[in-house]
DNA sequence: ATTAGCACTCTAACAGTGAGAGTGCTAAAG
DNA sequence: CTTTAGCACTCTCACTGTTAGAGTGCTAAT
């Protein structure tokens, strides 16, 4: 980490700046920090160190003879400066209140899973102006309750997966043949013996081994069985949940439409979000991707704060905040990380 | 309706005003008038004629020595001239390949309801470059094909709704009573075999009446079905799909984010379109609202078109497009209908 | 009834100017 | 050797004045 070479002094006044250009969109001066951070040296000092972490990379000035705005590099430092800092202080007081509404709200609807995760990313959009996402639990991980399978028009079924977690999938799939309501329930009943408790996962690759292995299958009804059970696990994309851009538009950083299409762009394609999420869901706290950091090309003028939520200490899914790289990293962090626990709490009750 | 007391003379330039303000949105003078429509007449008398439509309200100038802008009311004018012609020649041609493909496309992803309304409002925004909205078919109206219930943890339950239409609802309920999946599986078949072929609203009603008659019901697990049932019925908010803004904010209507933000309210509360597009439901055709017309004040600077899918000639659903005043109403109204027949001859088949 | 002509108005674009903010460098001070 | 005061320099932004152009309304002539 390249800022282990700076010393105590520069790391003060570069922390300062990002501060105070997070809080304040304006390119900061070597006399504004004089003014604002009584640090004790005079502006001329305060230049030649902003001129050594322009060289090193953190800062940069948008014109001549404007102030100094952080890099991404900047924005780094700081956040892990931001880190270590929280680690030590829990600074967590006020909000508590908050917490302790939310998850109430959120224990009234948990058991619309569409509801309850419309009503996280839109919460979290409308308190911190940037955008909400949640990547619901991931069904293939999830350990399958009971299979039901109901006849629908002609050759088609629906088949109801419920899981532990409370998911519940529902997929219309075609059978290829006028199968009774009773066989269906017959080979629901015998999928649910065979299957119950185990992992999506599981099942699907039992299934694929059990169906190369006996060939010719002596049980039509077995063998249907498998057929079906195979269609009904073989889900559609992930769908993950994004807040409207209403409030995102206050903030001073999308005050024209190029930039605000570029959001909107980078938030569109919702497998990317989904496959950028998923590298976060096995680690631990909350995770922050700041900028050119970011392995999606249009999220590089971007932001990520993401934390998981979890059921004991089984990661289920992900909460994000996506917003501008000029973002005020201590509120995006602690409140994401906030929002994940109450989820956490929602679902082991 | 004022506008018939127009000559023909007039309504001819009203119309080539308003054409040519969708087509660019440049304020239109009188000297462009004669320039682009060979009306024979110089533009001083245009300019008399326009004038007049000023005073009428049909049309409006910015600022002195600016060309005019139509109003809502010369929009409404321009619409319903638009919709009668229409009905004489039947301008469809180029778009059946479309058609043809996009039809294909749903029939495709069907059996999953929420990525086919996802596909039908994105395809329709991103080719009209204004929002669109579909609004899924009301399961109140829809009968009752088959119902299961599903123990999940301690004493809640997973009811699951398959109408004909194919929609399938699902809900956890709190029964306040350990009962067995067996008591379950007993009371689904019981409620099957009462109100299979019902619609969801004629069952409720029925429900009522029934356990206020019955007060002490002497079949304890009848009664618990009834209750069973009830909760079942009494499903959330409707919900609405709703395109993403990206393609929107190519429009330059929209090309300051203040607008763009109006926009983003008027369709952030869902409640309200669906209220909206509920009184739609029952129209023929396709219908068209213009700013000023809008019941609902978000809207009142936004134009919606909307039209019915339909199964048979049931009325399922609607979809719409809402756009600035200033739409192109001869597309916004041609996607809208192709839209909808294409969606209404998927749930035909 | 229509139109040519003209005076009038308003906007949008452009260039020029000056204040202000901030820098880098140098030389003096600690 | 580090810090600071001083100063010349640069760049932006806001303001101003000016002008070209587009479009109107009115009047008088056709």
């Amino acid at each position: 980490m390249s800022s282990d070479m700076l010393d105590g002094r520069s790391k003060d006044i570069l922390y300062a700046v990002v501060e105070s250009y997070i809080s304040t969109p304006e390119p900061v001066g070597s006399r504004f920090i004089t003014k604002k951070y009584p640090f004790g040296f005079s502006s001329a000092t305060i230049r030649n160190i902003m001129a050594d972490l322009e060289d090193l990379g953190f800062l940069i000035q948008p014109h001549t003879s404007a102030g100094r705005v952080p890099t991404d590099k900047g924005y780094r430092f700081f956040v892990d400066a931001l880190l270590h800092k929280e680690r030590d202080s829990g600074q967590q007081e006020v909000p508590r209140e908050f917490a302790k509404q939310f998850t109430h709200k959120l224990e009234r609807i948990k058991t619309n899973m569409n509801a309850m995760f419309s009503e996280v990313t839109n919460t979290l959009s409308m308190m911190s102006n940037y955008v909400g996402v949640a990547m619901p639990p991931k069904s293939e991980k999830s350990t399958l309750k009971r299979l039901d399978l109901m006849k629908y028009k002609g050759s088609s079924v629906v088949a109801i997966l419920l899981t532990d977690e409370g998911i519940i999938k529902n997929r219309v799939l075609n059978v290829h043949a006028d199968l009774a309501q009773e066989d269906l329930t017959r080979i629901a009943e015998y999928l649910n013996a065979e299957y119950a408790g185990s992992t999506l996962d599981e099942i699907k690759s039992s299934l694929i081994k059990r169906m190369k292995h006996e060939k010719a299958l002596w049980d039509k009804l077995i063998a249907k069985a498998m057929e079906i059970c195979e269609q009904a696990l073989s889900f559609g994309e992930d769908d993950i949940f994004v807040s409207n851009l209403y409030d995102v538009m206050d903030l001073p950083d999308f005050s024209n439409i190029a930039r605000i299409k570029e959001l909107s762009r980078a938030i569109k394609d919702k497998h990317m979000i989904v496959s950028l999420l998923d590298d976060f869901i096995e680690a631990d706290g909350v995770n922050v991707v700041i900028g050119d950091e970011n392995p999606i090309e249009d999220l590089r003028r971007l932001s990520v704060v993401s934390s998981t939520y979890k059921e004991g200490d089984r990661p289920m899914g992900v909460i994000a905040l996506i917003g501008p790289t000029r973002m005020d990293y201590a509120k995006a962090i602690f409140m994401v990380d906030a929002v994940a626990k109450c989820v956490s709490r929602t679902f082991e009750s």
